[in-house]
DNA sequence: ATTTTTATTTACCGATCGGTAAATACTAAA
DNA sequence: TTTAGTATTTACCGATCGGTAAATAAAAAT
């Protein structure tokens, strides 16, 4: 059994914790190495179209220029090139959301709120990825954790509510401010993640400034008094 | 060609329009007839777990305890039993929405919106389904009509715009309304239509009391003051 | 040039999908 | 009882799914 074992290839690259110091005699990095962050991008295209589990392997391989094998070869399989994905998407949006809130420490309460609505729509209406696939596949969870990468939306939150309590000095155990941004992924969710259907019922266009507007009215009138109530009450 | 059409047997049951005063001479209402009904209820209880694209119709036909072929003999399609579905849901909840209106022109606003909710929630946290199909099917929307029985969710708020605007004497084209009931929707089509979702962020079950207290204080809050402002500006 | 290792593709597996045709079970009229 | 018509089931179709094994292409090390 064991003499077999030390026959077998690894057939896989997708953990490459193994055989880290073992000098590789064959043919190391050949391909640009691109191939990898090219089924990313893929992946990542395809999720904002269709949730984890409308999506395909083959859709993703398509959109990569590879064939679906691949996605099994570099990722183990399409839940873990999910939970890769997902990670990307987190790890690049967080620096952006503590951006959203530089400096309006400084501004009148309603000056400082619509900014930040500002900011915030300026960069989900032009990257609604994450939005998008929260939107997408929120709603089949039974069990959390079915979808692959789920905890990066609670991160996500939480990683918004501690960066709210530091740069706008709130104190205190406060539900209040757990509630305010729980609301407020919800509507952001339903509003950018989901615009393609939301500004339809509206009967516009999700990628027309006019559909901006209305979503940035809709948010001040919606959380400002609240913002105002939570931020007056300290 | 005419002469093999008369020979031909319908060979479906899905479209009773036609042979409508032919008298039968076969077998004309053996089974009780509750098969139809079987098929509907089963759907409605598969459409709420999953998208009109996710679910099937072997587990549809599972649930009512038939072959699936039974439901292309009565519905000739999964799409058509879809709509005959919503269809079904839109006529049934249309009564129930307005009589959560009922009196409150007589009470104060605070007292009067706060039994709105209750009368809404008491109902939709009983019955979710219109709110449940609407939040699993509203996001994969490319071009509207993708999801055979969507007009209904637009009728639903059409309806509850008149409502509110006969009920509470709202006059005017008043844009506003539009947008109060659009953001009331979305919310309600998040925390009751995916509250399997939402109340685990939460760390709720959702069926516990706990959640419904939760949403109803996140409704008020949220909406109340708009409310107001709405009423107060006649 | 040969060997060794990696990267990629081809060909398949079993499962499931919506839908259909044909066979069959059933019941009421003749 | 026969017959005609309906209700239901069985068996299939082509397509797609996630995943895997094996064949093949490619390149570095020998």
């Amino acid at each position: 059994m064991t003499g077999i074992e030390k026959k077998i290839r690894s057939s896989s690259a997708h953990s490459p914790s193994d055989n880290l110091k073992k000098k590789a005699k064959g043919r190391p990095l050949a391909n640009d190495g691109n191939v990898r962050e090219r089924i990313l991008k893929a992946a990542r295209e395809v999720f904002i179209l269709h949730s984890f589990k409308a999506a395909s392997t083959r859709m993703i391989a398509k959109q990569a220029g590879v064939e679906h094998p691949m996605i099994h070869y570099y990722f183990g399989s399409k839940e873990k090139l999910f939970y890769a994905m997902a990670e990307t998407i987190y790890n690049e949006t967080l620096p952006v959301q503590e951006a959203w809130f530089d400096g309006l420490e400084r501004m009148s309460l309603h000056e400082g709120f619509s900014l930040f609505i500002d900011r915030m729509l300026n960069y989900t209406m032009k990257t609604p990825d994450a939005l998008r696939i929260a939107a997408l596949n929120a709603v089949n969870i039974g069990d959390i954790e079915e979808i692959p990468g789920f905890r990066f939306i609670l991160m996500s939150m939480a990683a918004m509510r501690r960066i709210m309590e530091e740069k706008l000095k709130l104190r205190g155990p406060n539900r209040e401010i757990e509630m305010f941004i729980y609301c407020f992924f919800s509507i952001m969710i339903s509003f950018v993640g989901a615009r393609s259907c939301q500004a339809q019922i509206l009967n516009m266009n999700p990628l027309d400034e006019k559909y901006r507007a209305w979503v940035k009215d809709a948010s001040m009138t919606l959380f400002y008094p609240w913002f105002k109530k939570i931020l007056i009450g300290q």
